[in-house]
DNA sequence: ACCTGCGAGAGCGTTCCACA
DNA sequence: TGTGGAACGCTCTCGCAGGT
């Protein structure tokens, strides 16, 4: 797996909505290999274990070496490119999911600075080595679990090696505490209804200053990121064939369906029955024209 | 089963100011 | 610097009616 040919994977691990796989794989780049200026619909995380390449974004060029890395967000434009003398052998992550920009956020990743350092080449082998593993189970359930797993323990390792470097802010200052309960607080009760003044009595605030603290810190009000996470729920839950629009829209906390389809199509631009069905369309297209393992 | 329009009330964010 | 009270305007939520 890990050796000087490479190997791609391809999954399809749908059933976890918060964090999905996408693909994984390592690769020994032949000298000047590139890919972009281009945009991806999902998170990507680069790791190099050997030799050097550049990294380009829409403001920066990083050029990067074994023990670095590279985040590439959705929607946003960039490109890398080996080293000519001295081409980087790297492995490959790619996710997507509700969960995927809290995770983002926490290993100190930003679109401003998408740059890490990890010197724990060994573990995030290991980590990639288990994904490709699990893609080979033949139970669906245990492999989309172990799929889930392997990734949840390569984003920690990187975490921790950016936790334990970083001069960027934390979520360790008191009011940062306030903030990161707060996340924590509507991440777990976004599916009932959910009070902001509640919310504010919980953590022994007012709710003018918890909004204040909130909106300093992340960028939003506390309603707007409660109402930006519950659609976002939504519309994972809206590629399940299985559920009506009644049981998402309750399933994300809208006891009313009639609210939860003006409100989805307000921030969306379509309803959510016309979202599933673009969707379907989409899934159609990919069974079409795609095959297994090549996505890189 | 799902979507749209409308109106009323409740909840929320913001601003200004004050206090410890 | 951290916190909160009062007031105001905006937005969300809810309920109803009607259409596809």
């Amino acid at each position: 797996m890990l050796g000087n040919d490479y190997k791609i994977s391809t999954y399809s691990n749908s059933s976890n909505i918060d964090l999905k796989l996408f693909y994984s794989g390592t690769q020994q780049c032949p000298p000047g290999h590139s890919w972009g200026p281009a945009l991806k619909d999902h998170y990507k995380i680069h790791y190099i274990h050997s030799g050097k390449g550049i990294f380009r974004t829409i403001n920066q060029t990083y050029t990067l070496s074994s023990g670095q890395g590279f985040l590439i967000y959705p929607d946003q434009i960039s490109s890398y490119a080996a080293d000519e003398a001295d081409p980087w052998t790297y492995s490959w992550v790619a996710f997507q999911g509700a969960s995927a920009e809290y995770c983002a956020a926490n290993a100190i990743l930003s679109v401003e600075q998408p740059v890490f350092t990890c010197e724990q080449d060994d573990v995030i082998r290991s980590c990639i080595r288990q994904m490709y593993e699990a893609s080979q189970l033949i139970h669906a359930s245990s492999r989309d679990l172990r799929l889930t797993a392997a990734l949840c323990s390569f984003l920690a390792v990187i975490m921790d090696s950016v936790g334990s470097n970083v001069q960027f802010k934390r979520f360790d200052s008191g009011k940062d505490v306030y903030v990161s309960r707060i996340l924590a607080y509507t991440e777990t009760n976004y599916s009932r209804s959910l009070r902001i003044e509640d919310l504010a009595n919980e953590l022994g605030l007012t709710r003018k200053y918890m909004s204040s603290l909130f909106k300093e810190a992340v960028g939003i009000s506390p309603q707007q990121y409660v109402f930006q996470y519950r659609l976002n729920k939504a519309r994972e839950l809206l590629k399940k064939a299985s559920l009506s629009i009644r049981e998402v829209a309750y399933s994300v906390g809208y006891h009313d369906q009639l609210l939860f389809s003006r409100m989805f199509k307000k921030t969306f631009g379509m309803s959510p029955s016309e979202y599933r069905n673009n969707e379907y369309d989409k899934m159609d297209l990919l069974k079409g024209n795609t095959h297994e393992g090549t996505r890189e």
